[in-house]
DNA sequence: AGCACGCCGACT
DNA sequence: GTCGGCGTGCTC
């Protein structure tokens, strides 16, 4: 028994960016359902009521302040289990940053419910209404027809802003009462079901209903629908039946009354996925050959790195290994970067495997509640999602694949936890002693690293299906074709040529362009005057489509000036190109030819990337444009040629990445080519033929590449031979940043073992309104210093804190950028 | 992150 | 004199 001076409090998580957790006292009613990894209602400040979740119990009354009461509870059992709050810990610390950061970008938003204050009248007011000041009278009256309102309400009322004396005053006469409440917005659609009652189930009783039918067709239809539709028994939606006879609600109620059907409310869930039952394709040699060799590594290495060369058919060789774990009784995490996650994989997933859950940003927030109740209810076993699938509350893990495990998008830049879901996923099975299989055509050079070590095993696909061939390769001498006038907007005459020829082949033509927009700028034919962005310092991009300038960093769009702001000239050129300008020079080139473009502004809503996609599969279009995004789709089977437009473009990027990615980047849109029996070209335009990346791309073995560029990242100390955190310091005055930078140089300098570089200026100087500074740590691989260096960048940072002028700037760590 | 409190300029 | 601007500090 509990005794009564020794009250029970709980440590909350707040979804807020705040250091630590809070403690609030649980109230005695309260203290057999509270749990680790429930949810509850807490009264933060004033008057800000959030929904937390609780990270423990115990009973030391804290010293230093009273605890409030915890004021409800959500949750009759845990939404996390404590294994996934032990993870948000980890990450919280490795990461470095709030645990509140970690919880808002591991639960759904529909389980972090803000408060919402709503004001009510109050029901013993015996003035007279008419008599308030007339603001305080229209929020009076308003309240006449209207049970509740919000501040936002309450504002549109008033047609102002400044609302809360008013509010204040209403509260002071006890006019209007207030509350506070957190509404569930999540509730399961409900539906009506129905099936035949179980007086009809048997063959006979059938027989026994349609003779009582007899006079009515239309309702025999329905009969005859539903038996078409289900086996006996089955609870089918009413609205599928009902279109499938062509019968209207009142038929169906009759069936209802006469006995023969009965109905009932039940929930639907919203994540639609039509499986389409496929048979279980047995595997080639060389891909049961590289199962096996998988499953005998995981004997001595938790982490497995798979090359797989496109169109090898890995994902074959993952469902097959998914099965196994199945058998085992486990779950299975299947990450995908977001791009990749298109309804033809899980419909090819599900085939195979049966239902699979699916997690996915571009998902409502219903749907993704409703997943992660099933993984919570373990009705799901195997779920493939986007980067945020590593927070799902799995129980009982035992394996994650990690597909595409190069691809950039598995790292979270902005905001807050800058996670890296790839080396996240290695601590999470870690955890559950479970599985990690790293896939990947162009694998990183951390895990090429990694698999040299011996840290990681390694297996090899690099049979492609079928006796299909690897394209050509043609490198095009820009420099050369520009200087000789060869070259139509982007398009080099040699390129121009295969194009046609491809094309009078019946064949289909991608084109690769690595920056969207018509024209990344506008400059001045005078004077040389570019237009920048107000807020950052970037210059804006022309969009044709909208007649609008456009900041890709901060969103601002302005339309484009007629004149030069500088010398008032009207002559204004657009200078390069983007997607959209080359779709225009294309539709001149090739004027018969349609072209279907890809990029960030066609391809923005949840299902508009795989419409393109399945547009240009069907032969809808000839040629596709497209940014990054087109190295993605699935595959194409009648793409005769790929055409880079500027490879130049990825190679000389201020990233000590750029030669890694344009390598990446340029052997998957190669992979585009030739995916059927016939071979298929590659063309690439580059201002310089001879660079080293045009002998790596040519390599059936990636080990050249991969030794010449850890020999690059050795000798400047960058990642995998060392660890990088990078500081970004961020204030409204230059000055200040330029101060605070300085002075947080000065004092992590001391601390650190490793090289601190900086402050600097960033290529990107200039933010959002903000001016930006840069520190950047290259430590030793070595766990010891790593945390050493994290714990002074918070001591730091605290101290920096303390001096009345750095109290608004801002700091952002990024661990492994 | 919000939100209150508090201290200064432009209005009744 | 008051309203309301935003700079500073706190939230269990």
């Amino acid at each position: 028994m509990v005794l009564k001076d020794h009250p029970l409090f709980c440590e909350v998580i707040l979804p807020l960016a705040l250091k630590g957790t809070f403690t609030y006292r649980v109230p005695e009613d309260m203290e057999s359902y509270i749990q680790p990894g429930i949810r509850v209602e807490v009264p933060f400040g004033k008057r800000k009521v959030y929904t937390a979740l609780v990270q423990s119990t115990h009973h030391e009354a804290p010293k230093a302040y009273a605890a409030k009461d915890v004021i409800a509870i959500t949750d009759e059992t845990p939404i996390v289990h404590e294994r996934q709050l032990s993870f948000w810990k980890w990450m919280s610390e490795y990461y470095c940053c709030h645990l509140g950061e970690v919880m808002q970008a591991a639960l759904p938003a529909y389980f972090r419910l803000d408060s919402e204050t709503v004001y009510m009248k109050a029901e013993n007011y015996e003035g007279e209404i008419l008599d308030l000041p007339d603001d305080e009278y229209l929020v009076a009256s308003a309240l006449e027809h209207q049970e509740q309102l919000t501040l936002e309400d309450i504002r549109l009322i008033l047609q102002k802003k400044g609302v809360t004396k008013i509010i204040k005053s209403l509260l002071d006469k006890k006019v209007i009462v207030h509350q506070e409440f957190i509404e569930e917005r999540y509730r399961p659609k409900m539906e009506v079901f129905c099936r035949l009652h179980p007086d009809y189930h048997s063959r006979e009783q059938q027989h026994m209903a349609f003779n009582l039918l007899q006079r009515s067709p239309k309702q025999t239809d329905v009969l005859l629908a539903y038996l078409d539709m289900s086996r006996t028994g089955e609870w089918v939606k009413r609205g599928e039946v009902l279109s499938k006879a062509e019968v209207t609600g009142s038929v169906f109620k009759a069936l209802v009354e006469k006995g023969i059907f009965e109905i009932e409310d039940r929930p639907v869930y919203r994540v639609k996925t039509e499986s389409l039952h496929q048979d279980v394709v047995p595997l080639s040699q060389a891909q049961s050959e590289v199962l096996d060799s998988i499953e005998s590594q995981f004997a001595e290495h938790s982490v497995v790195l798979l090359r797989g060369v496109t169109a090898s058919g890995k994902t074959h060789v993952y469902t097959e290994l998914i099965r196994k774990i199945l058998s085992e009784g486990k779950q299975v995490l299947y990450l995908l970067p977001e791009i990749s996650l298109t309804s033809q994989l899980i419909q090819r997933l599900e085939g195979m495997l049966g239902k699979v859950g699916v997690y996915h940003s571009k998902f409502n927030p219903a749907e993704r509640v409703e997943t992660w109740h099933k993984v919570l209810l373990e009705e799901y076993h195997v779920v493939v999602g986007a980067r945020s699938a590593i927070f799902l509350p799995f129980k009982n893990l035992g394996l994650i694949i990690v597909d595409e495990e190069h691809d950039g998008s598995y790292k979270q830049q902005d905001p807050a936890p800058r996670y890296q879901a790839r080396d996240c996923s290695i601590y999470v099975a870690h955890t559950f002693k479970a599985k990690v299989l790293l896939g990947s055509a162009t694998p990183s050079l951390e895990s090429w690293v990694n698999v040299q070590s011996g840290k990681y095993g390694y297996a090899v696909l690099d049979k492609r299906f079928s006796g299909m061939e690897l394209p050509d390769l043609h490198f095009i001498n820009m420099a050369k074709a520009r200087k000789e006038q060869r070259v139509v907007g982007l398009i080099s005459d040699e390129l121009q040529a295969a194009m046609h020829h491809s094309l009078s082949k019946g064949r289909q033509v991608i084109l690769f362009q690595n920056r969207r927009g018509y024209a990344p700028q506008l400059e001045c034919h005078d004077c040389g005057w570019i237009p920048y962005c107000k807020n950052c310092d970037v210059s804006l991009t022309y969009h044709k489509y909208s007649d609008q300038l456009k900041c890709h960093y901060c969103g601002f769009s302005q339309s484009p000036p007629t004149s030069c702001q500088q010398c008032k000239s009207t002559h204004l050129e657009q200078k390069g190109s983007g997607t959209e300008r080359v779709e225009d020079d294309l539709q001149v080139l090739f004027p018969d030819a349609r072209i279907l473009r890809m990029d960030y502004d066609t391809a923005k809503g949840k299902y508009a990337h795989e419409k393109i996609i399945a547009q240009f599969a069907e032969g809808e279009a000839e040629i596709l444009v497209g940014t990054q995004m087109v190295t993605k789709g699935l595959d194409f089977s009648n793409v005769g040629l790929v055409g880079v437009l500027n490879a130049d473009s990825l190679l000389h990027y201020p990233d000590f990445r750029a030669m890694e990615r344009a390598w990446q980047v340029l052997h998957q849109v190669s992979g585009r080519a030739g995916r059927s029996e016939q071979k298929g070209e590659v063309y690439i335009q580059i201002g310089n033929p001879s660079h080293p990346i045009t002998h790596y791309l040519r390599d059936q073995e990636p080990k050249q590449f991969y030794d010449n560029e850890w020999k690059e990242r050795a000798k400047f100390h960058y990642p995998p031979y060392n660890r990088l955190i990078h500081i970004s310091i961020r204030d409204k005055q230059e000055k200040t940043a330029h101060d605070a930078a300085l002075f947080f140089y000065k004092q992590l300098h001391q601390r650190i073992q490793g090289e601190c570089l900086g402050p600097g200026v960033p290529g990107l100087s200039r933010l959002k309104g903000l001016y930006l500074r840069e520190i950047l740590l290259k430590l030793p691989k070595n766990q010891a210093i790593l945390n050493a260096a994290k714990v002074s960048i918070e001591e730091v940072r605290q101290l920096m804190f303390q001096y009345q002028a750095f109290k608004n700037v801002r700091i952002l760590v990024d661990v492994d950028p």
